[in-house]
DNA sequence: CGCCGTCTTGCGTGAACCCGCAGCTTGTTG
DNA sequence: CAACAAGCTGCGGGTTCACGCAAGACGGCG
């Protein structure tokens, strides 16, 4: 059996070479990789099924690695192991997993006990493992309740970019009326209308930007998210 | 001589500590925090005067930690000691540090001997170090060639706060077209007119969260300097 | 089939935003 | 002092936003 470790951080690399020897004498070969790119590569030219990785790193994000990859190799096993459970991480990473595949999410935080459970549960049960913490998100952002349908992040995503309604409603296929529609749906959950004191007017937001900046506080925005969308975004410019 | 730690990383907490021990083999003690705030209390209660930390952790940010720190007592010497070199950082920091104050900025990438080069530096010569990267920011966020006038970047961090024309011209004493002033004068500098092709007006950006966005992606803005701005935004709501 | 909830679309209005133009106040420089 | 650059301010108008109102489209359910 052969693992590849994908992580940034050269001290938490070695700490995961030495969990992974640890927790599975049966595996004969730990690689190493240092960033999101030379891991694609890794993984492609070793045909390693399994996988542990940071998400968050600089010159090739987590996400970004982990979709080459199962693309190419579908059944490949990924444990993710984040410093973050953003609910922008959990949602990013749920809109690549395969069906059917094993992977897991653990936090860094977790103990040595939590992270070599996970590692043979999914390496050798193939049995997903995903952290509590990031579990109870996973609920909220999938399920209805109380967190946001993919159409209302998916124009949260394109208000924080930047675009018009115009531009949105085209890129969408939708009616202007109807993109304002999702907004006003947006702001409505984000809860951007605390006018605060609301005896006199003055303490009032710009709606469109409040709504970005509450998400981002809130964890559903972030770097990695923003930066893979605008990637998106260029692509669909170029094509038209 | 004391040394008091303030990393959020168990990992690099105890190779800090091992580093310091090296590189100051006359320091007594080494103690360690796991977050700002045990950080500023140890600060206190040790009157420590050499203090190595991090920027960007979870319970209280760096740069938070570092300014009441200074505030009590100026004298302190802090060395930073970060992941990251973006530019809000950078102006963060140069924006707490007190006059005469040493003090230090150490990317985590660099090598072992540059940090105990940095540690010996700052601790017994009283010297700033600046790690090589971070001082082209500084120079030229500080400098007014091609980077960003304070007002410029004032009034970048209120419309991503959310705030509309005029409460923000409330907040800081402007007329209405003064802010409007500003913000053209922003547009300007982080090249939001970039129309894609010119030919049909159709791929237009809404230029206010535009001008958010490639900040952002610039590195211009990061999540600790929205959290602080937002703190200071709540803070002033709340003053009136 | 008829009723109802959800989603989409068009129209219209008032507010906020972007910005050119022009007058005024500063501080700087020759 | 005159001249000039830089910043603040008011005015006006063209555009985009936010949103209420209302008319259709689609799918489930009795």
């Amino acid at each position: 059996m052969k693992v590849l470790i994908i992580e940034d951080d050269p001290l938490h690399r070695s700490y995961l070479h030495e969990a992974v020897s640890a927790a599975l004498p049966e595996c004969g070969t730990v690689i190493e990789a240092e960033n999101g790119t030379v891991g694609e590569k890794l993984a492609r030219d070793h045909k390693s099924a399994h996988i542990v990785m940071d998400l968050q790193m600089t010159s090739r994000n987590g996400i970004e690695a982990a979709r080459t990859i199962w693309k190419e190799r579908p059944e490949t096993r990924i444990l993710f192991w984040s410093n973050y459970s953003d609910e922008a991480y959990v949602r990013g990473v749920s809109r690549i997993v395969p069906d059917g595949a094993a992977y897991g999410y653990v936090l860094k935080s977790a103990s040595d006990e939590r992270l070599k459970l996970a590692l043979r549960s999914i390496f050798i049960e193939s049995q997903c493992v995903i952290d509590r913490e990031v579990r109870g998100l996973q609920q909220k952002s999938l399920g209805q309740t109380k967190g946001f349908t993919d159409s209302e992040y998916e124009i949260l995503v394109d208000i924080a970019l930047g675009l018009t309604d115009r531009t949105i409603s085209k890129r969408r296929g939708l009616s202007l009326r109807s993109v304002q529609n999702r907004l006003q749906q947006l702001y409505d959950k984000l809860d951007v209308y605390q006018s605060v004191g609301d005896d006199h007017e003055d303490g009032r937001f710009n709606l469109r930007a409040r709504a970005v900046m509450v998400a981002f506080l809130r964890k559903l925005l972030n770097y990695s998210a923003l930066e893979r969308a605008e990637a998106e975004l260029q692509e669909w410019l170029d094509g038209k």
